[in-house]
DNA sequence: AGCACGCCGACT
DNA sequence: GTCGGCGTGCTC
């Protein structure tokens, strides 16, 4: 019997392995296997059992069988083919994303003593040190040795004392997710009546520490038999010495037990609004359109209620015996879209997303498999191994964050979804306030079912949007700094009237640019082509793109002048500013700097919300669906750095930004302000976000997509290549373009050098590829990029080029 | 990914 | 001269 695995590692290509008889009976599709790969162990995974060998390999036997049950099924393998064929990567790398690291496995070499005294032999100085510490501590590994040695190249010392037999090296595959243990307390069977619990404490009455405890169990003990015994160090401030003691009088057992690592909360009771009208019809429209296998979009605005609608999707599909899973951006899963969905799902829902620790995700990977209801999660919850899927929502589906960039597989999660809900015969729905053109397109071309939701919950008026001419405003002297005197007034009534601000600045950092005032000079980054950026909070020039950073120098580093100037702001320099102007505000910053672990972006996020802050200012992070009740004033202060940007999609995303945004001012209540200062007034794009039209937007839009044939109308791949010499990248660049357009010439564009052409030491030359939306010409596209890049490497000798095949890019 | 092999600059 | 660094190729 052959197998063919895929292997934990970036390797391109599927491997056989031969299956020893007595093993044979247990291999199964989706099962990990041990293999050893060039002297390491790794745990494989089964893609294909075949019965014939691969002409011209000698196969090498597998060790053993590590799973009785498939990890991964018949279903999700033929999908994870069908990510790799489409977005043109490997099986391996699409096992990579979706299998959490906790079921990748591979080897440690551990190094102990061998037969041979190293005191017997003549040994150098590296090779007497390594043996030397093996004989000391009994067993010790490669990373340490390359620590005590303090050299990167440590194999060849450990070869030669392999060879002089004086050490011996053996590999074990190790487990990497085990259960997680907890002690429990219970009480023994002749104190489990009330009575007795009772005499129990009479009999330990003149220990204050033990009747402390036990009084604690017996309280915790009413709603489950078992409690753990942290509750009760908690609750009576005891220790394990003291529930000895009780378990010694035979009154309590202790034990271990295994427990799940997945945090739940407890329902809460906050009642379900009932749906409105409008709410109702839409889901009669939707449901009608699944029946149909037709996708949903549901274009609402902001406050519109989109959530409650997708409860009461969600609690339909739960109760017809099906799994729900709920998509949303990364960064909107720490918070208050969560909380909501767990007070109405409790013990049903887990959250999947990138702050769980290996462990926790391959507990949430089996508890998907055995059937959990509802799954909420960022785009690679999508592949958890459902066992029965109902129901996909990807909520705010124009979110950029969707499509995974690097490394492959570069999938957008809104397409995806779309495939694995015909897999699993499941609805999907797509939401958002500011839907894609693609999405929205799809829906006017009725592939998609279109609901909309125009009301705002609880009637809540649209926020009144200003525009101010910052041009204008700057020669009738109505603009301090950074700020027009509209806005400052704006902020000062806010703040008068006890109601909170937030300050969109898409940058982060205090200055973009530091030149000198003398010679002209700018801090560039040494690895990037990039401007280096000014945080006064670390005083450090910081390289946004390979995180290079450097004292910030005092004196120009090429002239010895101290006359620098900051050129630009950001969100550090805002904040300065506004500190400045309202000295009595309480002013908080949320960015990538402040706002690292998850747990400081939540701290500022709920103190904000606490009504700690009078103003917060911050980067696209304050625009993701965070709702504020007492925000009623939003300020952008330079939309024109978000119509300024050299891609097709520049317009929508900053439609998109500035309407979200928007939306965070005015719930509930009070009706919102929002100011837009720019030196672009005129720009259609501020007409539409202004008049709150979308419809204008995605028209003018669509016309011009489809005139210069752009997405949707036309698919495009685009070729990323990289390399450190600029000339052999060019080089490389342009025969590669040239074979390439010798098939499908027109349809080529470039090489271009793209706006920022170095990054980490490597020059940047991209491709685009349009072509025509047809599935045949997609596949020869593919399969001429493939074959091309793999000509290139083969038989022109190109080296050292790296290709990245960006399918759909976005 | 990780390791072997092979080619080049810094020290004995 | 050699050691150690780094680029390139291969792994069933």
């Amino acid at each position: 019997m052959i197998i063919k695995v895929v292997f934990p590692l970036a390797i391109p290509e599927l491997y056989s392995y031969q299956v020893p008889a007595e093993l044979q009976h247990e291999i199964k599709v989706g099962i990990r296997v041990e293999v050893s790969l060039r002297d390491k162990l790794y745990s494989a995974l089964v893609y294909e059992i075949e019965t014939e060998e691969t002409a011209g390999i000698t196969t090498k036997y597998i060790i053993s069988v590590l799973d009785e049950i498939p990890i991964v099924s018949q279903k999700d393998l033929i999908l994870w083919k069908w990510i790799s064929d489409y977005y043109c990567c490997t099986i391996g790398e699409v096992m990579q994303m979706a299998l959490p690291g906790g079921l990748k496995l591979e080897s440690e070499t551990k190094v102990q003593a061998g037969e041979v005294d190293y005191q017997d032999i003549d040994l150098n100085d590296d090779e007497f040190m390594v043996a030397e510490a093996v004989n000391v501590r009994k067993e010790i590994t490669i990373s340490e040795i390359k620590n005590i040695l303090d050299r990167k190249t440590i194999y060849p010392i450990v070869r030669k004392l392999l060879e002089k037999n004086v050490i011996s090296i053996t590999e074990t595959l190790i487990e990497k997710y085990s259960e997680k243990k907890i002690k429990v307390v219970s009480f023994t069977l002749d104190y489990k009546s009330e009575g007795n619990k009772v005499k129990a404490l009479d009999m330990i009455a003149r220990s204050e520490m033990q009747t402390n405890a036990l009084l604690s169990i017996i309280s915790l003990s009413k709603n489950t038999e078992r409690v753990p015994v942290s509750d009760v160090y908690e609750m009576s401030g005891g220790n394990l010495s003291i529930l000895k003691a009780l378990e010694k009088k035979g009154i309590l057992s202790i034990e271990e037990i295994s427990t799940s690592r997945i945090t739940n909360y407890l329902l809460d009771d906050e009642k379900l609004p009932p749906l409105s009208i409008e709410q109702k019809q839409a889901i009669e429209t939707i449901e009608h359109a699944h029946a149909e296998d037709k996708p949903v979009l549901v274009h609402g605005v902001t406050g519109s209620g989109k959530t409650r609608l997708y409860i009461d999707l969600i609690q339909k599909c739960i109760a017809n015996g099906k799994q729900a899973v709920f998509l949303l951006p990364e960064i909107a899963l720490t918070t208050q879209m969560v909380d909501r969905i767990n007070a109405i799902f409790g013990q049903d829902l887990m959250v999947y997303h990138s702050k769980l620790n290996s462990q926790e995700r391959v507990e949430v990977w089996f508890e998907t498999a055995k059937g959990r209801p509802l799954i909420m999660g960022a785009r690679s919850a999508l592949f958890l191994p459902f066992k029965s899927l109902g129901l996909i929502i990807v909520d705010e589906e124009h979110d950029p964050s969707y499509k995974q960039d690097n490394p492959a597989p570069r999938y957008h999660a809104r397409d995806c979804a779309i495939v694995i809900s015909k897999y699993h015969e499941a609805s999907v729905v797509l939401g958002s306030a500011t839907p894609s053109i693609e999405s929205f397109e799809n829906a006017m071309n009725h592939k998609y079912q279109l609901v909309k939701l125009l009301e705002r919950y609880g009637a809540v008026n649209m926020p009144q949007i200003e525009v101010v001419d910052m041009a204008y405003a700057k020669k009738t002297n109505r603009v301090k700094s950074l700020f027009s005197l509209q806005l400052l007034e704006a902020i000062t009534q806010t703040i008068e009237a006890q109601k909170q601000t937030i300050l969109f600045q898409n940058r982060r950092g205090f200055a973009p640019i530091v030149q000198c005032g003398k010679c002209g000079h700018t801090s560039m980054c040494v690895n990037c082509d990039v401007n280096l950026t000014l945080h006064r909070y670390f005083d450090e020039l910081r390289c946004h793109y390979c995180n290079y950073r450097r004292k910030n120098p005092i004196k120009c580093p090429e002239c010895g002048s101290d006359d620098l100037k900051e050129i630009g702001s950001g969100t550090e320099k805002i904040e300065q500013e506004i500190k400045m102007h309202f000295p009595a505000a309480r002013v908080a910053r949320l960015d990538f700097d402040t706002a690292k672990s998850k747990s400081s972006f939540e701290k500022i996020l709920s103190s904000f919300a606490k009504r700690e802050y009078d103003i917060l200012i911050g980067t696209q992070m304050v625009t993701k669906g965070f709702d504020f009740d007492h925000v009623t004033l939003v300020g952008i202060v330079n939309a024109d750095s978000l119509l300024m940007y050299p891609d097709f999609r520049a317009n929508e995303r900053a439609y998109q930004m500035m309407t979200q945004v928007a939306g965070r001012a005015g719930r509930r209540l009070e009706q919102g302000k929002v100011i837009i200062q720019t030196h672009r007034p005129d720009h259609p794009i501020l007409t539409d976000v202004l008049n709150q039209n979308y419809m204008n937007m995605f028209q003018r839009e669509t016309k011009e997509r489809d005139e210069f044939a752009y997405p949707p109308f036309y698919r495009m791949i685009i070729l990323e290549l990289k390399h450190k010499d600029a000339a052999y990248l060019d080089k490389a660049a342009d025969l590669l373009v040239e074979k390439l357009k010798k098939r499908i010439e027109k349809r080529v564009i470039g090489p271009a050098s793209p706006g920022i052409n170095r990054v980490r030491n490597l020059y940047i030359k991209l491709i685009t590829i349009k072509f025509e939306k047809d599935p045949k010409v997609m596949r020869f596209i593919k399969q001429l990029i493939l074959h091309t890049k793999a000509e290139l490497i083969n038989k022109d000798g190109i080296k050292g080029l790296r290709i990245n095949i960006d399918v759909d890019p976005y």
